[in-house]
DNA sequence: GTTAGCACTCGATGAGACCGAGTGCTAACT
DNA sequence: AGTTAGCACTCGGTCTCATCGAGTGCTAAC
């Protein structure tokens, strides 16, 4: 399919879809011979735009208005044509400088990060938070409460905390619960959180501790502590596109918000990028949220050694500068990892 | 000044009012009349109705539309026009269901609770998270990560759970991080926050803990640990006020998100009613944040026992319903309060 | 004090004219 | 055969103008 373009279509689909980046609006045939030095006359960029359309790269909203590329073309374009640059080293500080705020919980590093790709690439940036399922178990604990209700606190290896109270079903004196929690950190240590499950429940099995109430109670609470709620995601910088000409329909806005709204989804997509090598990238409908047309997403897994910790990135309209945005969250992914990272 | 109005003064700016609130459209004299059994003509609502604008209860857009509360008429309305309802049944109903889904960590806990008052209301729903300074210590400890990182965790006596990550000079082994936490348990057992904060600059000081290696470096980590992050808020519904006709303008939106994004400010305006006795009402311009014209916030401190731990509300045009909304802020932090409490 | 009548205001709506960017086609040019 | 100039045509955007109707304020009568 790209081989039956010739160079000079592609130049063409190239000027157009680069046109598009900048104006949002549909671009048409004079532009392109006025505003890159091909030389050639609005008539010859007609029939070839012409049969960029019969093969699906451009699409006309009217007759008269100019030309617009599709989802396809932008495909082409990040696969082909698009020359990824390098970070910009000006970004790159900016980075940098945004992470120096040194020390804070991790949740806050997240928030941060979302931040970070939001405001450095004037699109929407977006977190999703280390799944515990994932996770090295390191420690837990137990802090009683008034009465019934304990705290119980889950620790992972890259410093992710989980917390959330459970009800027993009676009274656990303080010392009990330091003994509990030294039990279950001796069997649990090194373990994947899904190791863990599986090991309580082995666990909960076995004679040793079915007459013992202690560590069976131990293991219930442990169990109620690992369930695990919905994976957190960090949002920020949805008014940017508010900015984007595109979105100054208000039907359209509403969309985007709502699918903002449903976080579900959102984090059901990012979750399919966790195996990626890199950068991925869903342009238009490719993402499948059917409120998110127009909406192109970058994405980029952050790591833990060789363990993929979550997925982070950016969303913007389709017709993004990706040139731009690419490296950032790349780079940004990187740092994230460095800095959750330990080993 | 209320005693300005006469009786039939009420009833007409009443009706006007609750018109508005129901057509966000500016309210004529006929569809005074109209809709509420007044036995009156157009004619003397449009005489009271001038007077009134002479006030300052109702302004007009232009000449030939009909009038409008101002804020001044919505604060006058609350205070001694509205009758406040008991809750409605059904709502209460909801609330509780919403609630029941037990067991989770207590952000999670915050952020349904945004969502709740939200989904009741309509609204905006938004939750500020309780401070730390607030509240009565009661546990901290200390988890190695590699190297010299430390996981600091820091609860209090509500399950409030603060963590961070710290970076000691040199590595410490985990026995000694078990001893410095318990040393530091017994020290700060009962204080509130800010009286931690107080103890630990003054042990510091003392001779016993100055030649105490050991003590001196729990009590830098936990030095560490307590300065403040900024307070968390938990906001949900945004999309709602996309439903407002008022909001239909492009620019006043971008202005209302805008205003979201700045948490900041928001904060200072809910901390402003954390010791109000219960609900508070802040109408269109008495809150002060520039951008959010045409909105007002109402709010309700939730506690624990006496201890006020933090603020609710919900955020809607000024023209909302107040009979409704007031008794489902007001109860939503009391469940709130009855959840988080343990007293 | 209340009401009917009336002239007046002013935004909203819709029709018509016009503009201009852009297209597609045809015929001429290299 | 590919390229270009010329030209008729399309169609959204904008401007103007007339019209409509909800609503007001004032005056005079009840």
């Amino acid at each position: 399919m790209s081989d039956s373009l010739t160079e000079r279509s592609r130049q063409i689909l190239e000027a157009i879809i680069e046109d598009y980046i900048k104006t949002a609006e549909p671009v048409g045939s004079r532009s392109v011979t006025r505003r890159h030095g091909l030389s050639l006359s609005p008539a010859t960029v007609r029939n070839v735009m012409s049969d960029l359309e019969e093969l699906g790269f451009l699409a006309s909203p009217h007759t008269s208005a100019g030309r617009v590329p599709t989802d396809k073309a932008f495909r082409f374009y990040v696969d082909s044509l698009l020359q990824v640059r390098a970070i910009d080293e000006e970004q790159r500080d900016e980075i940098r400088r945004h992470y120096r705020g040194q020390g804070r919980d991790v949740g806050e590093i997240l928030k941060e990060t979302s931040r970070i790709l939001s405001s450095i690439s004037h699109y929407i940036g977006i977190v999703v938070a280390p799944r515990f399922t994932a996770n090295v178990f390191r420690q837990i604990e137990f802090v009683k409460l008034c009465g019934r209700r304990i705290l119980a606190i889950l620790v992972s290896e890259s410093g992710v905390v989980q917390n959330r109270i459970v009800e027993a079903n009676e009274e656990i004196p303080a010392e009990d619960l330091v003994r509990m929690s030294n039990y279950l950190n001796n069997l649990l240590q090194g373990l994947t959180i899904s190791e863990v499950k599986t090991m309580i429940f082995r666990e909960m099995e076995s004679d040793r501790v079915r007459y013992d109430e202690l560590m069976s109670r131990a293991l219930k609470l442990s169990e109620q502590t690992l369930d695990e709620p919905d994976a957190e995601v960090f949002i920020e910088g949805q008014v940017n596109i508010l900015e984007q000409p595109e979105f100054a329909d208000v039907g359209r806005m509403k969309e985007i918000f709502r699918a903002f709204e449903e976080k579900g989804q959102l984090i059901t997509l990012l979750d399919r990028c966790m195996d990626a090598e890199r950068v991925n990238i869903f342009i238009g409908a490719e993402n499948f949220l059917h409120r998110m047309t127009h909406m192109s997403v970058i994405t980029a897994p952050y790591v833990s050694g060789r363990n993929t910790l979550g997925v982070l990135g950016v969303i913007g309209p389709t017709r993004m500068g990706y040139d731009r945005v690419i490296p950032i969250v790349d780079y940004t992914a990187r740092m994230l990892s460095e800095i959750l990272g330990n080993g």
